[in-house]
DNA sequence: AATAATTATGCAACAATTTGCAGCTTTTAA
DNA sequence: TTAAAAGCTGCAAATTGTTGCATAATTATT
């Protein structure tokens, strides 16, 4: 097997898995190790891989997990468009704090007249700054890390209100586990905030499907609205569908 | 799986979730803790998340709230500093809600243990990013031109508070006609925190001394510490000074 | 075609990296 | 304050890399 071939079939390996070890490239042509280092190297001096300790990964591979950020940035802005759509005015909203909340608080219309109810600093603040909105602030004791009001006081106002709209992100949303998150308190607050709400919409980046984390908020089936950054006729949606959640 | 595939997942799940536990990544990728806490480690030292204790949390899910310049920003730090240097661990503290309150958040020492209670927004957002304090936020409904909660029941529940210390940013204050406001909740508000707490700090610029507005928050009688950032020597302060009034 | 020059490959010894583990310290939460 | 969880440090084992060198393969030149 001449070079230049060799050096062929690894980009090629490379471009189908995304990352190649050395050791079993050196296996599946029968060259040394060494050999196949050297072409990694030269291979990596064009530019044409990622070297790195043990073999090597794809260039696309890598550059997809450094702009990862922007990438999610664009997909939680095509999120909030959608939410934003589904207000009206005069009615109660009611939503929670994640960094998708945010960017919708950041795009609602100037001349929207609505109320919105939350827990979260961070979303009264940015509700606050508009100018035609009222914003009710929900509960009392503030959990540092997620910065939002928790435990019972922010439970028992829950319960006596009755919003439109409920607007949550979400952590994790799978069709077996339903939504779970990683902090129980938490979890605690959106079970409430759900059936405090008329509907119930989640918002959420795809690739938050289909995982899920270790505590339980509730089931697929007390979803009314699932919002993706994806068309409404993704086949990745299709099973949420089926289960009678309208896809936006 | 090459250590740079490693990372590159726990880069995802970060940006995924906003927080990881160095536990559950142990587990699903089947390797050591200590690996994971090192690439963790490695991560954080190149700005891709921020670690810590037990994990590691994303790094755009922080600081919402810029830093704006505010009028006569100097002064008001020096204010700040004095009023920080009066907190003790353990205090409860009742805070307003105006700029200069703010910079006295962001000065607040780190290893400082305490509970601050307030109806701003913006204060109840630099009190959560502190490690060791505890935040309550008061109110429910929110004046937007002022972004504290205003209203009955943020009264009610200061009736039902006794806080060690409360500080009040003013907009005016005189001999004659003690503190005014130009707002009339917000002066319904000041009152009520004033009768919750033993003690009442009020800070101001030197440039409201002598000045007043039309709705009547207290006497100053009721004032026990004045910061400026005048030296408490100052002239000016005299008067506040033979009132009884403690100046710093 | 023969030979010299260049290039590629494999080997071996040594260097560097990575990883998990054990003992100990620090942090956290009750 | 205390017990559990997480972190740190040093270390050892395994893997991976590097370098120099000998040998084989390829190319160029006469």
């Amino acid at each position: 097997m001449l070079k230049k071939e060799r050096q062929a079939f690894i980009l090629r390996q490379v471009s189908l898995h995304n990352s190649v070890l050395s050791a079993d490239l050196s296996n599946s042509i029968n060259v040394s190790e060494d050999t196949i280092r050297r072409d990694l190297n030269e291979l990596a001096d064009h530019g044409k891989l990622i070297k790195v300790h043990g073999g090597a990964l794809s260039k696309s591979f890598n550059s997809f997990y450094l702009r990862s950020d922007v990438y999610n940035a664009d997909s939680k802005k095509i999120i909030a468009e959608k939410a934003v759509s589904l207000i009206q005015d005069g009615m109660f909203v009611l939503t929670g704090g994640g960094t998708t909340v945010i960017e919708m608080a950041r795009m609602l219309p100037e001349n929207l007249k609505a109320t919105f109810l939350t827990g979260s600093i961070p979303a009264a603040y940015e509700y606050a700054q508009h100018p035609n909105i009222d914003v009710i602030f929900i509960g009392d004791k503030i959990a540092k890390k997620s910065q939002i009001a928790i435990g019972g006081e922010a439970i028992t106002k829950l319960k006596h209100i009755k919003a439109d709209l409920c607007f949550l992100g979400m952590n994790a949303l799978d069709m077996e586990h339903g939504i779970t998150d990683n902090d129980w308190d938490v979890a605690q607050l959106k079970k409430a905030m759900i059936e405090s709400s008329s509907k119930t919409i989640v918002m959420t980046i795809s690739e938050k499907l289909n995982s899920s984390q270790r505590i339980k908020v509730c089931n697929i089936d007390e979803i009314d609205i699932l919002i993706t950054e994806l068309a409404p006729t993704n086949i990745l949606l299709e099973p949420f569908r089926k289960n009678g959640i309208t896809i936006f």
